[in-house]
DNA sequence: GTAGGGTTAG
């Protein structure tokens, strides 16, 4: 009787994540000496896992007399709650081990939640394999996991061909798999399946709409919220307001942005932690920097993705030294930056041709936090070394670094090559590209101009034979700026807006400014075989951005 | 004792 009491109560307190009550009932255990007895271990051990007291959850599962299945499974959520997927994994062979324990469906859904997380498919598989061959292969809950794990790691098709094998598909299984085509863009799939979907929550909204900013859809993602709003009573939580504060970051939509941060004022969610970053992030993306660091100024629990978005936010407007400050500053505050802070910071060096920081800190990362460099890290630190010219030294780390570099890499180093003019490193650099096979119109189009530059007209004409072979067609630039509530979109070499006349005037305007302080535009990149007067007009798409910019500010 | 949504980069 006692003993069901005590369980019902740590059951409440795991749910709750209420640790202070969860310790008073530990307490009372421990008084009437009930601490080993029947379920209560098992039970304490859930209640510190869910209450993310991990020491407290391992010191029971130490010193349990015995252990069974529960208390292992138990051990699995603990280190899945914390953050620690590869430690959960590393139970799958302990449990054999230690105990002769065989892993049963509960263990199994945990396990793929722990590679979902780290992303891991091929482990994922795994798991996927064993399930199935298992006695537990017919449970629902232990595949709507397998679903959310192929979701996560963008293999939406997997997890539609599991999903059609639950029998009865509860509002997660759907969750998880509209989540999966959201965040891959298959939107019309998403949509599709959430209008078929029987009962909806706010989760499965939010997945929706999360998952459909995370694509890049935001508009959708904005109006699918709008019909939220319209048509149901959820409310609106943290989650799925950071969310749509994305969307307005990613569309750089101040307009909009400050509209939903008047939401989250009025729905008193602004002291978030959650939303507070994606405010921050999103006026500086929206190029509010001043709103951006008074959010920041403002909060005051800052962790380290608040500490991130301010220092990129910095650091994309140009002021790296204030970027590279406030890293000092976070230092001194105790937060500990993660490999985005460090993208950010090299990023920033690299925009101010700070070789030597930049350097320093791509070693710090590893050094001092452990951190292994990505791919990312490396092509950051390629950037900086190229663009400030140690062009040698970028050849070097391209070939040293233990990642296979791609197409984007060696174009990037050859593009540093022809600014900084070092044909000789150019030619070698190309030559190398020409063997990979470059698949990129850009790259084609760079590989022939070095080539001309250097007079070897062999090469050329087999890059043009390249060239000719493949459907030869890249993706139009385009700049998006917010005109007086509207989103105006301009792509490169085009001339149906409106006020194209008013517009060209301004340009050649702004144009001629340029020359007279002597800026003569560089237009040696362009393709070779355009006439003069075609670069110019070339050139005139580059100011086009710059030149609606400066509309956008008049009365 | 198991499964679904959130912020930072690219």
């Amino acid at each position: 009787m006692l003993c069901s009491h005590f369980v019902h109560h740590l059951r409440a307190c795991a749910k709750l994540s209420s640790q202070s009550l969860g310790q008073k009932l530990h307490a009372q255990i421990i008084k009437l000496g009930l601490q080993q007895y029947g379920p209560l271990p098992n039970s304490l051990l859930e209640m510190y896992g869910k209450c993310g007291v991990m020491g407290d959850a391992l010191q029971m599962f130490d010193e349990m007399p015995q252990r069974d299945i529960v208390s292992w499974a138990s051990t699995l959520t603990a280190y899945n709650h914390a953050g620690l997927p590869r430690r959960s994994l590393s139970i799958f062979a302990e449990m054999w081990e230690h105990d002769r324990l065989q892993p049963d469906h509960f263990v199994i859904a945990s396990l793929v939640k722990a590679c979902a997380s780290l992303g891991d498919v091929r482990l994922g598989k795994q798991v996927h394999a064993y399930f199935v061959r298992s006695p537990f292969y017919d449970d629902d809950v232990a595949k709507s996991s397998l679903v959310d794990m192929y979701s996560k790691c963008g293999f939406p098709h997997h997890a539609r061909t599991v999903f059609n094998l639950i029998r009865v598909k509860g509002t997660v299984s759907w969750t998880a798999l509209i989540s999966g085509y959201a965040q891959t863009g298959r939107k019309g799939d998403a949509l599709e399946l959430f209008s078929r979907m029987p009962v909806k929550n706010l989760l499965s909204w939010s997945a929706l709409i999360s998952g459909l900013v995370q694509s890049g859809h935001g508009i959708d993602a904005f109006s699918i919220f709008m019909k939220m709003r319209k048509e149901t009573d959820h409310g609106i939580d943290p989650f799925i307001l950071s969310a749509i504060i994305a969307a307005c970051a990613n569309m750089a939509m101040l307009e909009l942005g400050k509209q939903v941060h008047c939401l989250a004022l009025a729905l008193c969610l602004d002291s978030n932690l959650f939303v507070s970053n994606a405010l921050v992030d999103m006026y500086a993306k929206c190029s509010d920097l001043l709103a951006a660091k008074s959010i920041f100024t403002n909060t005051r629990e800052r962790d380290v993705v608040t500490w991130t978005s301010i220092i990129v936010g910095t650091a994309q407007h140009g002021q790296a030294k204030e970027a590279l400050s406030l890293y000092d500053e976070m230092m001194l505050d105790g937060v500990k930056p993660n490999e985005v802070t460090f993208l950010g910071l090299i990023y920033a060096c690299s925009h101010v041709g700070l070789v030597s920081k930049g350097r320093h800190l791509f070693n710090s990362m590893s050094k001092d936090y452990g951190i292994r460099p990505s791919l990312e890290h490396y092509t950051s630190l390629l950037d900086l070394l190229s663009r400030s010219g140690h062009l040698g030294e970028a050849e070097e780390l391209l070939k040293t670094m233990p990642y296979e570099p791609d197409e984007a890499a060696w174009a990037a180093l050859l593009s540093a090559c022809r600014q900084h003019k070092n044909t000789k490193v150019a030619v070698r650099v190309a030559d190398h590209l020409l063997c990979l096979g470059p698949k990129d119109p850009s790259t084609l189009i760079l590989l022939s101009n070095t080539y001309a530059a250097a007079s070897m007209w062999e090469r050329v004409s087999k890059v043009r034979k390249l060239m000719s072979v493949m459907d030869f067609r890249k993706e139009p630039g385009c700049s998006c700026i917010e005109l007086a509530k509207e989103s105006q979109v301009f792509y490169a070499g085009d001339s149906s807006h409106p006020m194209k006349d008013q517009l060209l005037g301004l340009l050649k305007e702004l144009d001629e400014e340029m020359r007279k302080r002597g800026y003569v535009p560089d237009t040696s990149y362009v393709l070779h075989d355009l006439e003069q007067h075609e670069k110019d007009l070339l050139f005139m798409d580059i100011v086009w951005a710059a030149c609606m910019l400066h509309a956008s500010k008049l009365p």
